[in-house]
DNA sequence: CAACTGTATGCTGTAGGCGGTCTACGAGAA
DNA sequence: TTCTCGTAGACCGCCTACAGCATACAGTTG
């Protein structure tokens, strides 16, 4: 049923698929854990996925390589796959590796600045502010990711930006609650961030992106408190191994 | 012929295979790749690999997919997995973000060092010492790798230490020979950086391991001077895509 | 001689199937 | 009642097979 959705993406009938089914594959699980219909510690029968999907287990079980290669899924050798079910103690770690290599970003930013960059940047940033007079929130949030995958990439070091974007993907699914509530501030807070960088100010530019991570790493404190833990509910089937180790 | 050493690791004969042929298949690869039997650039096709190995096509696959979320192979859909090729460019930016991480890791375990965990980090350059005193360059490097994963760990943030400990494995692959030239050196300066972390200095614990990954960065550019291109043989084979993008 | 086209070969991507292991569950004994 | 053990079902890991595309090469044409 899916499966003429995942095989032709595009328009034409018979054109060869550029696209291995298992990156098809990949994205639809992906969203389907982003959107929560697959639960953190669920279990993911290969051949249940496979019938949902419309395809064989082959494909099912190499995306479910890829992702646990970004950390979306654990793989317990011997009996399956589950959904990561991020502990806060690890997401309070990822918030803080994200601090870490954003602010090096932005600071490298700065220092790369080009006329031609800060002006992608500042298009995103009227967008982005455009967005939250809209009230479109989804919009805000995915402008904002936009930006500061724009930014790491100014920054020149491309290894530093695909860490940086790995990371934001991850942290994106704890706190995405949290960023529908400041929309305004964070929006405020980037055009200073860019005036930063367009002054090629490295120091400033450092500064405001981890305060600006930090504010975000605070709401998402603030929000836990509020909602104590998400516990993942019992699995569906398959139990986990005894010594998750 | 392999396939007895990779299936049957332990002694039992009978004994259930508590890890999955996969990930002896990955080893095995990495292992040729750091050796140099595989080299950058080259074709790897899955069926030759399998008869070399003597397992089928399947645990390739899934070996080669683990290798390429690791960053060393590239996976051209249609086209095959190449043993990665770094350029110099990249080398440079991963050596940039392997300081930006351990410089971190150094911070943090300052910060949070215990008298257990520094006696350990002082066996280790006590074993380092005795090592480049009795000119094993292996056993060195080796013990060098163990007191920077071990100080990564005791920064306390387990995704930070993953993820250094990742990056160092792959500029390792690059600066090898390098990390042989400068042996005591770079242990007088792990003397230090134990000292600062046992004392808790943030400060000085992030400058010293700064310092000391900018060592060895320096000594990478020198020794790329003297052999300025390894550059990759032909394909042995089947040819790269033609847009590579 | 150069460029193009048709054909052959090798490889990848996917499907389907088999053996072995693990989990779940019910019966029987303490 | 509770614990142990045996059985049945389900699932994972791997192997084999096949369809389709990519590449290489030879023959042909300008």
């Amino acid at each position: 049923m899916l499966r003429t959705e995942l095989a032709n993406q595009g328009a034409a009938p018979k054109i060869a698929r550029p696209v291995p089914l298992r990156e098809s594959v990949f994205e639809a699980l992906l969203e389907l854990i982003l959107t929560g219909h697959l639960k953190p510690g669920q279990h993911l029968a290969e051949s249940e996925l496979a019938g949902l999907l419309g395809v064989s287990r082959q494909p099912i079980r190499e995306a479910l390589q890829l992702l646990s290669g970004e950390g979306w899924v654990d793989l317990h050798p011997g009996h399956g796959a589950f959904v990561h079910a991020p502990t806060v103690e690890e997401a309070d770690q990822l918030l803080a590796v994200r601090t870490l290599l954003e602010t090096e970003s932005a600071k490298l930013a700065a220092r790369h600045s080009t006329p031609d960059g800060v002006q992608r940047l500042r298009a995103l940033c009227a967008r982005g502010l455009a967005a939250v007079d809209a009230d479109d929130v989804d919009m805000s949030v995915a402008i904002n990711s936009e930006l500061h995958a724009a930014i790491t990439e100014l920054s020149g070091n491309k290894v530093l930006a695909e860490l940086a974007s790995l990371v934001s993907r991850r942290v994106r699914w704890y706190h995405t609650p949290v960023a529908r509530k400041r929309g305004r501030d964070s929006w405020s807070e980037h055009t200073e961030l860019v005036d930063a960088i367009a002054a090629a100010d490295e120091d400033r530019a450092a500064d405001i992106m981890r305060k600006h991570t930090e504010h975000t790493r605070d709401s998402y404190l603030e929000q836990r408190q509020a909602e104590p833990v998400e516990s993942a509910p019992e699995p569906t089937r398959r139990r986990r191994p005894r010594s998750p180790k």
